[in-house]
DNA sequence: GTCCAGGACTCGC
DNA sequence: GCGAGTCATGGA
């Protein structure tokens, strides 16, 4: 696996950090981490691509399995552009970093993770079964959801002896009876939610590209809480995940309750309108301060 | 057994 | 518009 391309990172990224979030669960099925490498397979014009990123001094560097690279330069772009995209590569944290050393709440957070970026979700359907898995169950069980679906569903790529699995296209989920889903221990409305955003965005009703042409997370936070099984949670989910906003903020949060209760020193977790009022000052970059929140819990 | 997990829907008022 | 009940599984 000879080196093929190293992504310029800006300042303000730590690939240790990224990492530590990426490994979070043995039960990742979308891609696997040996020795500081994170390696997954990825269709690019229609063809199974493998590779590995890890860390470089000037930034990521990715190397692809033999036999899995993209044909020619295009391709290769579009690897480069998935990994700047998975890792927010584009993003300039100063300002961020300056609001979080000032505030009591997010300054520990901020130290101890510098560099580390919200990690995205670039598949727009991916990102709508994980969040819809995530509702109202354990980070845990969610992943072990995912990894049923996935391996139900999904395409298995076979190389160097391990397997890679690539997320199944909306189109192969979109004709499903729920039955099918509620076998894997998925519930029966999960189960509609998962079918419907697969029609909707099978149809092509529903792309990433048309929800962020509407600009305002507003207005396309109403456009995903049309969606049934959508909720204000779950459009800030993808807003923050998929859509890349840094403003985000899925003030629902169970995770986000509890690392806010460790981060303001309660002795109990914070109401509603707390929550809302703990980001006030956050505005701009609520999202940052809910993945960085996060990470307090681990 | 009870409660809680990265919520959302439905219903009654 | 708002509160309560329901969905469903798994771990503590």
């Amino acid at each position: 696996m000879a080196e093929q391309l190293v992504i310029p990172a800006p300042g303000d990224f730590s690939f240790p950090e990224c990492l530590a979030y990426l490994m979070r669960s043995a039960d990742e099925c979308m891609f696997r981490v040996e020795d500081g490498v994170v390696t997954r397979a990825l269709e690019v014009e229609g063809e199974p691509v493998i590779f590995g990123m890890s860390d470089h001094p000037d930034g990521v560097a990715v190397r692809f399995l033999d036999g899995y690279r993209p044909a020619g330069q295009t391709g290769m772009d579009k690897v480069a552009g998935y990994v700047r995209d998975w890792l927010d590569l584009d993003r300039d944290l100063r300002p961020f970093y300056e609001l979080g050393e000032g505030d009591p709440i997010l300054r520990e957070a901020v130290r101890e993770h510098r560099g580390l970026r919200v990690v995205g979700i670039p598949d727009l359907f991916e990102t709508f079964v994980w969040a819809i898995l995530g509702q109202q169950i354990t980070v845990a069980f969610a992943y072990v959801l995912k990894k049923r679906f996935v391996e139900t569903f999904g395409t298995a790529v076979e190389a160097g002896g391990r397997t890679y699995w690539i997320f199944p296209e909306a189109s192969k989920v979109a004709g499903l009876e729920p039955g099918v889903l509620r076998e894997l221990k998925i519930t029966g409305r999960k189960s509609e939610y998962i079918i419907g955003t697969a029609r909707l965005i099978a149809d092509g009703e529903l792309t990433k590209e048309g929800l962020l042409e509407l600009r305002d997370d507003k207005l396309i936070q109403k456009e995903l809480t049309d969606i049934r099984g959508i909720g204000p949670w779950t459009a800030n989910y993808l807003l923050m995940r998929c859509l890349r906003s840094p403003d985000a903020y899925p003030a629902a949060d169970v995770g986000l309750h509890n690392a806010l209760k460790l981060a303001a020193g309660m002795d109990r977790k914070p109401t509603l309108p707390e929550v809302e009022t703990f980001a006030e000052p956050w505005t701009g970059w609520r999202a940052y301060a809910t993945f960085y929140l996060w990470r307090l819990l681990h």
